[in-house]
DNA sequence: TTTCAACACGAAAACGTTTTCGAAGCGTTA
DNA sequence: TAACGCTTCGAAAACGTTTTCGTGTTGAAA
């Protein structure tokens, strides 16, 4: 590998100082146009770059902002990253992604080689690993550090820092009830185990929503999977369960699924058993990806508007970033929509 | 925001120099067991974090990979991140991903800021808005600058350096070629503008599986698309395009598109037409992702193997930044592999 | 001729680290 | 007592920048 062109170097050549060459590559008045037409020649020859890494350290300030995500493949997480891009670009911040594949070890690698020097913020979502392990001392350890977190979508309520999260509750609530509204009485629920607190709370709105509206709400429907370490494999045992479930309760006329898997899943386990959507089952899922709007029939779905949460968490750290003083912290809660499409016989 | 510790501090705060302080904190036998103790202490109680950027002035090596994507919602794309991650880490080195958006002013603008310090090489693969204006200047200067570049999926022949790539001529002959052996005579195909060089060598696949097996091919079922901003937008006019060629060619007995999202709009526009999948139309798509499993029926699709590709990417580029000389590069070809599924009846 | 401003440039510090080399202090041995 | 070696630590350079504060030269004004 060729080393790389430094000021030094054009400046010894030309047999100017080191100062000289960076006023006239920074265009100073203070250097002569002759002297500045030659300097910025042989810099050029030279593919002269400026070492940013050398100015980080002098600013000590990179105008970096690092994400860390469980999962690339998520629509959602895809959505968070566009906003935080185009926002952060705005004002002059660039970004860096890295990930954690939803494993405790590599987040607390990807903080510590990310913390060190190469950023000045982080906009995260905390993997499920963490949640599980309840291990929280490298995001401490970075806030001590005097590092701003912005925590977006996975809540920790015990952390004290910058939060945008979605609401869970009422988007899930919202959902649920208008397939009770629509006519469903025997909802299945498809969620997460409770540790996961995106999980949790959608179980809360689908709870939540009929005691609302005065409907029984039978626990043997609500089925909870265990996807830690998510792929393709654990599908198979759901799709399993989903069968049994349909079978010992012929009386489903509903599906919630708190992501687009598991209500897409639940979906096609039901067209299987020849139940016709929205005929006989209606379905609904939460976070919109493309997944719903390519599904057949296409996924009505609680949607999440990504961007914005992105958006938001820019503007909460730069803030932090920018300023001094040091603020109380906030959580910003956003709402939901319900998008409908083909797998709901919604009325409105 | 606070600031962050350093060796100076500590060293100020324990009346110690500097050598001794960093001395301690490494391990170094040089320093008593008692003062080692007491820097330790005290670094915890500040917590410090050694700074990573002033160690890769000294090193002028960042240990890091950078890679620029068009787009992260690409399931391809997300696999072959997955192999640099997994790969990279193995050897030591940390990975950075930025996003270019298919646009060329945001790849220049990332290259640029990444390619000054904070990586040591990049593995890449250009938007389409580069490959439209074909203007590589900032390909060539990263090069010329010394920077090693790998680049992936998306070929530029003009440009030397390590390339690794799918072997999407063969690929999409192969998929042809089982379509026509299962009985096909009429292939639709839906493809990018030859700009996209992807886009042009299916094509070319396409055309050379009728020549092979001596069918006549019928141009007028040829589809190309323009998406150089690709959005949900872009679907819509495909889909009265496609409409209108079936409508024109009732002949139609197979579909081959050259991505997941062009192969399965096609399958649903025909649906929506009252053709039955598998029965009427056989459909075939290249690049295997999340859509071709989820949908109904599922989707033959050709696979790239993306961890393998993310896998070879970093051994060339970390060859390349292991040693001194330089050889000769190199350009790799990865097989594809047909995946059967539920669109399609092949006989095998 | 003296004085002074304008102009063009250079020296050096600073950012945070690692590492080499040297040096002080102290005990041991001949 | 002198020589030596070990232990423990500090000074300083180096990485590539930017920026402040000189300093020398020139030309013109007094």
């Amino acid at each position: 590998m060729k080393k790389k062109a430094t000021l030094k170097e054009i400046a010894n050549e030309l047999g100017v100082s080191i100062s000289t060459v960076s006023k006239a590559l920074k265009g100073s008045t203070e250097i002569s146009e002759e002297t500045t037409d030659k300097i910025r020649a042989f810099a050029k020859l030279l593919h002269y770059r400026p070492n940013n890494i050398a100015l980080s350290l002098k600013n000590r300030r990179t105008k970096t902002i690092g994400v860390i995500i469980p999962e690339i493949v998520h629509h959602f997480f895809s959505e968070v990253i566009q906003g935080i891009e185009t926002y952060a670009n705005e004002r002059g911040y660039n970004v860096l992604i890295a990930l954690s594949n939803e494993s405790f070890d590599k987040e607390v690698f990807n903080i510590d080689t990310l913390a060190s020097g190469s950023i000045d913020g982080f906009i995260l979502s905390v993997s499920k690993g963490t949640l599980k392990r309840q291990d929280f001392h490298h995001l401490y350890e970075t806030i001590n550090q005097g590092m701003p977190i912005v925590l977006f979508d996975r809540q920790i309520p015990e952390i004290s820092c910058d939060k945008v999260i979605v609401d869970d509750f009422r988007g899930s609530r919202r959902a649920v009830e208008a397939l009770i509204e629509s006519g469903c009485r025997h909802i299945a629920l498809i969620t997460t185990e409770d540790y996961v607190d995106v999980g949790f709370k959608r179980t809360q709105g689908y709870l939540d929503a009929h005691k609302k509206h005065g409907i029984p709400q039978n626990s043997d429907l609500i089925l909870k999977v265990n996807d830690q370490f998510f792929s393709e494999d654990t599908l198979i045992p759901l799709q399993s369960s989903l069968k049994e479930l349909f079978l010992l309760h012929p009386e489903i006329d509903g599906i919630f699924g708190v992501n687009e898997v598991y209500a897409l899943t639940g979906m096609k386990v039901a067209q299987r058993m020849g139940y016709s959507i929205p005929g006989d089952i209606q379905v609904v899922g939460f976070t919109d990806g493309v997944l719903s709007k390519h599904a057949h029939p296409s996924l009505t779905s609680v949607k999440q508007h990504g961007h914005n949460i992105g958006r938001e968490a820019v503007q909460m750290l730069i803030r932090r970033l920018e300023s001094e003083e040091e603020g109380p912290f906030e959580t910003k809660v956003l709402q939901t929509e319900l998008v409908q499409r083909e797998s709901t016989r919604f009325i409105n």
